[in-house]
DNA sequence: ATAACTGCAAAAGGTTTGCAGTGAT
DNA sequence: ATCACTGCAAACCTTTTGCAGTTAT
């Protein structure tokens, strides 16, 4: 956690940013509040918490954390967005379970691999992908 | 064409609804504008042929066309949603150039074979699924 | 002191919806 | 004669932005 908001505030620093209450407070509610959240769910679990921010410095903050690469973006059908924190971990894609809301991490290195050659083939320069699949979790299917 | 039309028809008298102007225009302009293309596209070609229908209508017919396996939407980043005719096409995903919007596909059975078995893992019941490579095109990347 | 930051409320931007009138079956 | 369809304008929803006041550096 530390370690955590010393990364923030490092890169905030090589960006002439400032580390501000907001700022501090909000990393640490993005790292206790779980994998896969969205901005309400962010906003809940603050003022569950007591604390509070405003959404526009949500966003904003928001923006900065994926910028510095300790938050990933995954953009959802109808331009709603989820957040996941990533320290330490490594990439992955989804299983969107469309009853119950679930999100499944996979991965596979096979998938990362045929990408790349689809994008050597195509002379295209990736910058990055998405990858979801979507239908009903174990649970869900299963009723 | 003349299938597309009867196919069109089919889906809808099977379904209660109704063949109107508007939906065999749109229907006409969807298959003429060509490959992926977006409300507005569809809207400022069907201007250009002096042919008109209401925003909401587009919206209304795409829905339908799409429940019909007809045409494919496909969800892009921020909410913007784009179409594709489906007609006699298979499966395909895409690469999104991030400079110039255009989109190229792919298609690899390799991948959906790794989808299905990772479902088959996780015991998810897969409807759907979005693969997309973001970064930039073969012109957009020489500059 | 400077320039970045914050909250608020308004604006944006794509999509959806309620309604009253129109039209397909 | 029904009941679905259409256009319009208003409503929606998430995200972004302009502004005036606040605060980190």
């Amino acid at each position: 956690m530390q370690q955590a908001a010393a990364r923030f505030a490092d890169y905030l620093s090589r960006n002439r940013l400032r580390m501000t209450r907001e700022r501090r407070v909000i990393l640490e509610q993005v790292l206790a509040v779980g994998k896969h959240f969205d901005v309400d769910d962010l906003l809940v679990h603050m003022r569950n918490g007591g604390l509070r921010a405003s959404r526009a410095t949500l966003y904003r903050t928001l923006a900065h954390l994926v910028d510095s690469g300790m938050v990933h973006k995954v953009e959802m059908a109808k331009g709603q967005a989820r957040y996941e924190p990533m320290l330490g971990r490594h990439h992955h894609d989804h299983l969107v379970c469309l009853k119950c809301g679930e999100i499944i991490e996979f991965e596979s290195p096979e998938v990362e691999r045929i990408q790349e050659e689809v994008c050597r083939r195509k002379r295209f320069t990736m910058t990055g992908h998405t990858h979801q699949i979507r239908g009903y979790c174990r649970r869900c299917s299963s009723r």
